[in-house]
RNA sequence: GCCGGCAUAGCUCAACUGGCAGAGCAACGGAUUUGUAAUCCGUAGGUUUGGGGUUCGAUUCCCCAUGCCGGCUCCA
């Protein structure tokens, strides 16, 4: 007879072999009722699966991430039922569920409009109450496919035809509708409690833009409505803070047709910040060791024929333009122009590693449609930078790589990391030897730090293993910005070589990375990541000084200049209103330092400070105000 | 690029099924000289994204264009 061991260590015996479900009520009666599946031996299983030999079992409920998995998954098919009731005539097709839902792709006569949603979610609603059971059938191929295609399900019938012949064919009914599925599933649509149809868009079978356009449904569901509502509130925070909306209202960039879309222009209030993210770049820069370049926004189109991008990235290059019968592209990227920097001379060994910088203005097609804010753009700026080193000098550069990254996102406010390791592809260029240094120099320099790291195996670049670092901002989203990427490709194109120690000729190995990425978009994160409530260093405007009546006018001024002598950005509010409507307006601006000057300020030589949070310090001399501000900018800080 | 939705004053949004295009905020002018999140009065602001059509009449209905928004390989 069966013995299970669970999760704690602890064992159930069985007299006969038992369905997951009763192991669930063997367990307990709460379990039992929030069991949504089971892991037997690792593996996922309907709770109606019979456990015929010993295991480790373990029953999923949605309070664990495969748990929401599947209920999220159910729901799909929820709604794929709900769907081919109310539209006979729609084929499904696929419906998995997604980071923070589910989606389902139908093809169907015409596409589905808001009024479909809400009786989609209605009928939906109806099956959840009949409460109507999912099971699980194991058919024979051929006999799966004649049923679909019987049932008109000419989709379904295809990707049976494509399942590989050693796995099984497994259909999951619930009341009259059947789907191909691998599940598990919940045990019954009665438990599919909390879940709201989002929006509808189009999606191509496959994905392929030459394959018919569908009509998917995305939706999301959660273990009770409780937790569906916190995520629509969450959603809802996410709007207030969208950094489109902030960009206008704070007056820090803006998008125009005039101009052309993805293209950014920075505002005077935006490019305060710009500047402040750009000298802290440099200083920063300065002190690791890397020395600035600047290079060209175009190029012959012959150096781009060197480097591969006309051969490997041409759809994301703009169409080049003609220079006195030449041909001239503008720049994708800023790397062959500093390997032409390297190569401009003989090199030494004892010259490397160079570490070379450049806030590099970049231009990349991508289609209108994708364009986003500040996210998705065509022309943008990069942190980037290349270093160019010896094989020996790999795992160093790597961990000072590392070191000013983490340093560089720390100071943004950024406090959660996840590090992603891509290592060699099945399509590569390099010999194993190089590719297994340069991963293990990698994992090397992460361990340093004490840090852990997600093993992407196969998911680097064809021409180097990689390190990407994810941030989490301030609600939890995740922003991949950083990238430290190994190339054994482009010196080999370039051909680019030191002379070694031995007097021969030798490939150094080439670095690109970035930090924030892209300017503009990582501008974007950090205007969500605060929701415009910029630290003082970054703030546009950090302080402002405000009259309570015109009588006060000189010493504002006086002020504001001594605070600008200092190096702050200061300005006046000098306007004939209430000092409450001076407050509010600025309050409202995000200033993170409102400096009040009335009477008795003025005949004290100070200000009265109010804080964002709208704490007030009393009077105090200018001085210690200034002081206090100038640490407040030089420290960073991104506390409060 | 493709699919769907949307487009009204600088901003946020109204205008029942086709019947005189409006409000708040902002701007501007005036009064008020004010102590910690909105002082009062007034003025101006529009080819309802652009073009075409249906209609006695179009912000409203239809077509085209443009832009924006949500999506477009997280695999049965």
């Amino acid at each position: 007879m069966p013995r299970l061991t669970l999760p704690d260590g602890t064992h159930k015996e069985f007299s006969s072999p038992p369905t997951l479900a009763q192991v669930a009520a063997a367990i307990g009666a709460g379990l039992a009722r929030s069991a949504l599946a089971g892991k037997v031996d690792g593996r996922l299983m309907d709770l109606e699966s019979v456990i015929d030999a010993d295991a480790e079992v373990a029953i999923v409920t949605a309070a664990t991430p495969e748990g929401l998995e599947i209920l999220r998954h159910s729901t799909s098919h929820l709604m794929a039922q709900a769907v081919k009731e109310l539209f006979p005539t729609a084929q499904v097709t696929i419906g998995p569920a997604v980071a923070d839902g589910f989606y389902y792709d139908f093809d169907y006569e015409r596409p589905f409009t808001p009024e479909d949603l809400t009786a989609i979610e209605a009928r939906m609603e109806q099956l959840v109450a009949a409460d109507l059971p999912i099971r699980r059938q194991v058919m024979d191929r051929e006999a799966a496919i004649e049923r679909f295609v019987a049932m008109g399900e000419h989709y379904k019938a295809e990707i049976i035809r494509e399942i590989p012949a050693d796995q099984e064919i497994s259909l999951y009914g619930q009341g009259g509708f059947v789907d191909l599925c691998r599940g598990p599933h919940a045990p019954s649509t009665g438990r599919l409690k909390a879940f709201k149809l989002m929006r509808v868009a189009g999606a191509y079978w496959r994905g392929d833009s030459a394959n018919k356009m569908l009509q998917r449904i995305y939706g999301t569901a959660f273990a009770d409505k409780k937790a569906l509502a916190a995520y629509l509130t969450f959603l809802e925070e996410a709007a207030k803070r969208d950094h489109r909306r902030l960009g206008k209202e704070m007056d820090l960039f803006s998008i125009q047709d005039e101009a052309g879309g993805g293209l950014v222009l920075w505002h005077p209030m935006g490019a305060r910040i710009r500047q402040a993210i750009e000298d802290y770049w440099k200083q920063t820069h300065r002190e690791a060791g890397y020395e600035f370049l600047f290079t060209p926004h175009m190029a012959n189109l012959d150096l781009w024929r060197t480097s591969g991008h006309v051969d490997f990235y041409r759809e994301s290059m703009f169409n080049p333009m003609t220079v006195d019968e030449q041909a001239y592209q503008i720049r994708p990227m800023n790397c062959p122009f500093h390997i032409l920097v390297y190569r401009s001379r003989i090199r030494s060994h004892k010259d490397l590693p160079f570490r070379w910088a450049e806030l590099g203005t970049v231009y990349r097609y991508e289609l209108s449609g994708v364009l986003h804010g500040l996210f998705r753009v065509r022309g943008f700026t990069q942190d980037d930078a290349h270093i160019f080193c010896r094989e020996n000098q790999i795992e160093e550069e790597i961990s000072a790589i590392l070191e000013l990254t983490l340093q560089t996102l720390t100071t943004f406010g950024f406090k959660d990391f996840e590090i992603n390791l891509s290592t060699r592809p099945a399509k590569s260029v390099g010999e194993d030897a190089i590719w297994d240094k340069a991963t293990a120099a990698l994992k090397g320099a992460i361990a340093e730090r004490g840090l852990t790291f997600i093993e992407d195996v196969g998911g680097g670049a064809f021409y180097g293993p990689k390190i990407d670092v994810k941030i989490l901002d301030a609600i939890g989203r995740k922003w991949q910005c950083s990238t430290i990427q190994l190339d054994f490709n482009l010196p080999e194109r370039f051909d680019i070589t030191y002379i070694g120690e031995d007097g021969a000729r030798h490939r150094p190995i080439m670095i690109h990375r970035a930090l924030m990425g892209s300017l503009e978009r990582f501008f974007g994160i950090l205007i969500e990541h605060y929701a415009g409530h910029f630290p003082l260093w970054l703030a546009p405007v950090q302080a402002m000084v405000l009259t309570i009546t015109e009588a006060h006018n000189e010493w504002a001024i006086q002020v504001r200049d001594q605070l600008r002598d200092a190096g702050l950005r200061v300005e006046t509010d000098l306007r004939n209103q209430k000092i409450s409507y001076k407050i509010r307006e600025h309050a409202m601006r995000r200033t993170p330092w409102l400096l009040i000057v009335g009477e008795r300020e003025q005949a004290e030589g100070g200000v009265s400070p109010r804080d964002r949070h709208g704490k007030e310090l009393g009077l105090v001399p200018l001085a210690t105000m200034r002081e206090r501000l100038l640490e407040e900018a030089r420290t960073r800080a991104v506390g409060q």
